[in-house]
Order: C-alpha cells, then sequence, then structure tokens
DNA sequence: GACCTAGATTTGTCCGGACATTTGTCATTT
DNA sequence: AAATGACAAATGTCCGGACAAATCTAGGTC
C-alpha cells in the first residue's frame, strides 16, 4: 500500500526482478510470450515506462526478446544435459604448466557498479566477494595471469582453499555445499586492459590482453561465480576445444 | 508540421550519431565532460527523454560514463578515429542484424608456408583452399571483420555458396558431402595483428584485435576446415556457451 | 586549517499522454 | 484458393513535467 519507497531499490528494479523471478521459477517458460507491457502497466500499477525499464534489464540480461508487432518472449537458455559431463572435466584442462604458482593477492565485499555490471553481466548494485589472485612461473617474476573472481558471499568460507586448491572456484563450491554447475558461459575480449576493474589488474593498464570473463551458473540458472582473467601481452595463445574444453598454452610466440 | 522524419532513423538515435561522430572526430575529448541533458535538450531541440535516450546508446557502446551528481564523460580509450567507427558495429548488428553484409574478397589455392602451418597447425606444403572474406554494414563502408577460410581443395564446390549462407561452411559440407563434423577446436590470440598472414588481413598490421582461429574436424579426426576470423575493436566481446557453442558476429546474422 | 552545512548542479527515477511502426488476423475480393 | 485490405495488438518513439539522490562547491564555523 501507499509508496513505500524510502530507500528501497527502484520500482522498475523491483518489477524486474519480479519478472526474473518469474522465469527463473519456471512460471514464465521459455518461448513464452510474457504479458504485454499494457497489461504489466494495469497488474503493477506503474507508468509504461517503469515497465519498459524493467523490460530492458530483462533485455540486457539477454532474458528475453522483443519484436514490435508481436511481444515480448522469453529467450531460450536452458542446458542440454548430455554436455553437462563433458563441461566438468574440461575445466580441469584449463591448467597452466605444472611449475606455475597461484598467490591470492586479498578479497573485498564489492557491490557491482555501473561498469562492473556490464563487464559481468550482473545486475548493477548486486553484492560480490572478489578475489584477486596472480599467476606466475617459479622461473619467471612476470605474472602470466591475473584473475578476479567474483563470488557469493554466502560461500565466503571457501575462500581460503583457493590458494591451496586452485581457482576452480565452482567445484569447491560443488564440495562444500552441495551446489551443483549446470552451465559455463564464457565472454572474450580483445584490446588493451582499461581501467575497468580496480585492484591489482590496473598493473595492465595500457598492455594488450586478452580477457576471458566465465560465469558459473547454479541450479535453476541463477549465477553463482564469475571469474575474470587478463591475460598479458601476446605471447600466449588460448585454447578451446568445443567438446573438450579449454586449455591454454605458453608456447604461442610471435615475433 | 516540418518533422522531416519520414523514414529517416529515429530522433534519438541521429542524436546518439552526433555524439558519436564528435568523439571519433575529437571534438569531445577523452575524460572530457560532455554537455548535461538540459543542454543538449535546449540544444537539438528534443525532450529529455530523447537525449537520455540518445546517451543510452552511448552507454551501451561503452563511449561514455555517468555519473549521477557529477556528469557524462568520455571513456578512456586509445584509437584512431576510423577504429572508433568499427566499435559501433557489433552493437549495431545486436539492434539491427540484418544490417549486416558477407563479401567474398577472393579465393586461392595456397601451399602452407612455415608461418601458416604453425598457425593453423597443419603440415607444411599441404595443399588448401583459401577463401577471403569480409563482413561489413550496409551503412558503414569500413570492415568489422575480416575471415580466411582454409578449406580441403576437394571441397571447393561448396565456395559459391559461401556468401549467401554464411561463413559457417562446415555446416554446407555436412549439408552437401554428408561429412560429419566431430569437433570443434577454436585457437584465441590476443594483441596485435601482425604481417604473418598475407592477404587482406594486412589492413588491420598494428591495431588491437581479437584472432579467433577455428578448426573443423571431421570424422577419423581429419581436419577439413579452419578459419581465422580478424576483429578489430577492442570493445568486441565473443560470448561463449560452452552448452550451446559460439555466438559471434558469424551467428548474428543467421539468428 | 579542518570541519560542517546549504545550495546548486547533474543524473536517476517516475508519471501521464500521444502517435508511429510493425506484425498477425480475418473478412473481403478476385 | 490466393491476393487484398481493414483492423487490432504490440512494441517503438517522443513529448512534457516533477521529484529524488548523488555530488560538488562555496561559505561559514570551530
Amino acid at each position: 500500500m501507499a509508496k513505500e519507497q524510502g530507500g528501497g531499490p527502484p520500482r522498475y528494479r523491483q518489477l524486474a526482478d519480479v519478472l526474473i523471478g518469474d522465469i527463473s521459477r519456471g512460471r514464465l517458460k521459455v518461448g513464452e510470450t510474457i504479458p504485454g507491457e499494457l497489461e504489466l502497466v494495469a497488474r503493477f500499477k506503474v507508468s509504461r515506462h517503469t515497465v519498459r525499464e524493467a523490460l530492458r534489464v530483462l533485455d540486457d540480461l539477454g532474458l528475453i526478446d522483443r519484436q514490435q508487432g508481436v511481444g515480448t518472449v522469453v529467450r531460450a537458455r536452458q542446458s542440454s544435459p548430455s554436455y553437462v559431463q563433458s563441461v566438468r572435466t574440461p575445466s580441469e584442462l584449463m591448467r597452466y604448466p605444472a611449475d606455475s604458482r597461484l598467490i591470492v593477492a586479498g578479497t573485498a565485499r564489492v557491490k557491482a557498479n555501473r561498469q562492473l555490471a556490464r563487464l559481468l553481466d550482473v545486475r548493477t548494485g548486486s553484492d560480490w566477494l572478489k578475489v584477486s589472485a596472480l599467476r606466475r612461473l617459479k622461473s619467471n617474476p612476470l605474472p602470466m595471469a591475473w584473475t578476479d573472481v567474483y563470488l557469493l558471499p554466502e560461500y565466503a568460507d571457501i575462500v581460503p582453499q583457493i590458494g591451496k586448491r586452485g581457482l576452480m572456484v565452482y567445484q569447491l563450491v560443488e564440495a562444500t555445499h552441495g551446489e551443483h554447475v549446470e552451465h559455463i558461459q564464457v565472454r572474450i575480449r580483445a584490446g588493451t586492459v582499461t581501467a575497468e576493474l580496480a585492484g591489482p589488474l590496473e598493473a595492465q593498464v595500457g598492455a594488450p590482453s586478452l580477457t576471458v570473463v566465465r560465469h558459473y551458473y547454479g541450479r535453476g540458472g541463477r549465477p553463482f561465480e564469475i571469474s575474470i582473467s587478463e591475460h598479458p601481452s601476446d605471447r600466449y595463445m588460448y585454447s578451446l576445444d568445443l567438446l573438450r574444453g579449454w586449455q591454454s598454452s605458453d608456447t604461442w610466440t610471435t615475433k
């Protein structure tokens, strides 16, 4: 009743959360046309502008497809069970040469600002636990990769184990919390490292690099871990087998 | 009415184009605060809503940073003016997928020399059919991606279809020869484009880019197609869903 | 100087309304 | 049966206005 707006999230975001919840709980099924804007206006007692703002959030998240004259439908994002097995093992292949060392530089609780939210494809203002680490070879003082892992705060207890057992945090989560990873998404960006990411990654501003953003989705499509890796220089080449997973190698040297 | 709107792009996009042009031409410098929304309202005689819609486009493109209470500043980037234009293409592709065109620049029979053999991971001296293509927008003469496809010479008959049906050549091979792709390997390279590859790719020497080398293996592990794609711009992002495969400029148009 | 407060500035949120454009549907016509 | 056209439905664009929240600045206070 009444406004009840004081301090809470904006209404378009509340509405977006409701719709996202409906999708994740299966009340709005994939391929199904969701209620039209005007119906949402009537149902939630907000202006059409607010409805469209909420739908834009879902659109930015890739949850819906909108088409003029047709409507808005829930986008397909389901996982095929047959691949799930092969996704698990492959991540273990993403290991570096045996003489590499992982150094956890620090952890911090962060809220996703706009830039981070866009890069990570999460909602602005959401809380994350950030674990910064770098990997380097014993023989070479120059780090070969920086990684920031963004983890749901509720899994904070596994952080101490990261240094010992590696950065495949989702495996630790599975082992200690029984969570199950359904689906991994990888985004790759070329070019120079920007100052988008605060923290140790700043060291690489201006240097050409490969940025890999990995999303780990738990049951119901809920993202619970995101990792960003920066690989400096163009000396490294990533190898990805679509059926077997990641592998990186330092054998590639240009010039 | 003197609207002069008939058929042209919407006004918020016209305004966005003006602002993007100002940024690319250096009239709005990096780190500089651009005119406030209300000033743009007065200057361009549009509503604030339209101004904000235009700024949202620039925000989506990563060209600006907006902060409440401060203002809107041009985001840091290192690039030549022409480079900025190409940055727009990916997002425009998502907005207007039909606007993209694939142009086959030429074909040639080649023997793999030492550099090429190393890059493609094939035997030196082996014979390949090389198909060079580039993708660009109708509205923008600057290409947004170059691709070289190396194909086994025995599949030469499918080349004429590439322009019409896209660069997923292995799909054509499957359709016309009954070959089956067992496994795709992708190698990703960061950094600046080198002159290792002869041909149209040379145009991008020195510019940061994302290089993707894809291997398609047929039955029995025999590689029958290899494609090299160069994607300029450091804001381009590849999205890979390990359960569903690639989503890139090559597949956006096929939807 | 250090600290605080009031005001101005700027973007963020939200409302109400109007018309345009695209698309699907269905009755009508050929 | 196929093509046409009118209509409805849905999203897209655009306008005007108002207040909220965050930030910076200037001035005053200690």
